[in-house]
DNA sequence: CGGAATCCTGCTAGATACTG
DNA sequence: CAGTATCTAGCAGGATTCCG
């Protein structure tokens, strides 16, 4: 409905009203502290629990649940149960969460890269911020 | 410090505990849900503040005003403003702004490419879920 | 017009304890 | 080991109002 227009250049392609509904609904996931941290963990091969939760250092089992649920449920890892005594659950990216991985590196090349610069601009706004409290000082 | 692995291949290098807290802090704030669509709007050149709220559709004021600043602490848009009556106040991004755009336009094309995928395993995932309420109905 | 300040709410996510 | 269940604090974020 309303192929105003379809695709253009980069710069014009995120803004159907509808689409970015469902976008960012995505996008929301792929940007929560967690996710991408453990898909880049998941990265490596297949992991178990408890070797996920080691490996990211800080995030509550109860977080790491959720998360890897969220992952299965959008098709992006898979779980495998080994009904064995202690049980054993193996993680592991699909082909689709494997897609997901240049794009998340991009994202994070990025953030690296300008890591520095933008503490930088932070403390430098904060600093000027403080000065400032709406122009007055008592 | 421990300068164990500097850089590998793009598996390993996303995993330093110390860098992970910074680069998260990083994509929290892009991963955020409005951030994105700003960006995103923002890339097609200066906008007035309410012109950028019609086109995004669904964000609040205050939650523009956050992010625009957020933005611009960052040093990934910057604020002009005209004192003339009424007020104008202009935001465009930065080059290090623009130089975001691409990245996330890789994660959109790569959303936009799996939506449907997406959807669909949500939705076989919930219905599955629903079928086993922890092995039991009433 | 472009905010800032205030109030109020609901979800998020951490901590803890229990199960198969 | 790999979860589930419960409780709770905190803050994210919407609605509303006022100011320059």
């Amino acid at each position: 409905m309303i192929p105003t227009h379809t695709s253009d250049t980069a710069r014009q392609q995120a803004h159907d009203p509808m689409e970015c509904r469902a976008l960012s609904d995505i996008l929301v996931r792929i940007g929560d502290k967690w996710t991408i941290l453990v898909v880049g963990t998941l990265g490596d091969g297949a992991m178990r629990f408890n070797e996920i939760k080691r490996s990211i250092n800080g995030i509550s089992q109860r977080m790491l649940t959720l998360t890897l649920r969220g992952l299965v449920r959008d098709g992006l890892a898979t779980r495998k149960q080994y009904p064995t005594i202690p049980p054993k659950v193996e993680y592991t990216l699909t082909a689709r969460g494997l897609s997901l991985l240049p794009p998340i590196v991009a994202l994070t090349d990025w953030a690296r890269q300008h890591l520095l610069e933008i503490k930088a601009s932070r403390a430098l706004f904060d600093l000027e911020a403080e000065s400032n409290p709406t122009t007055e000082a008592p």
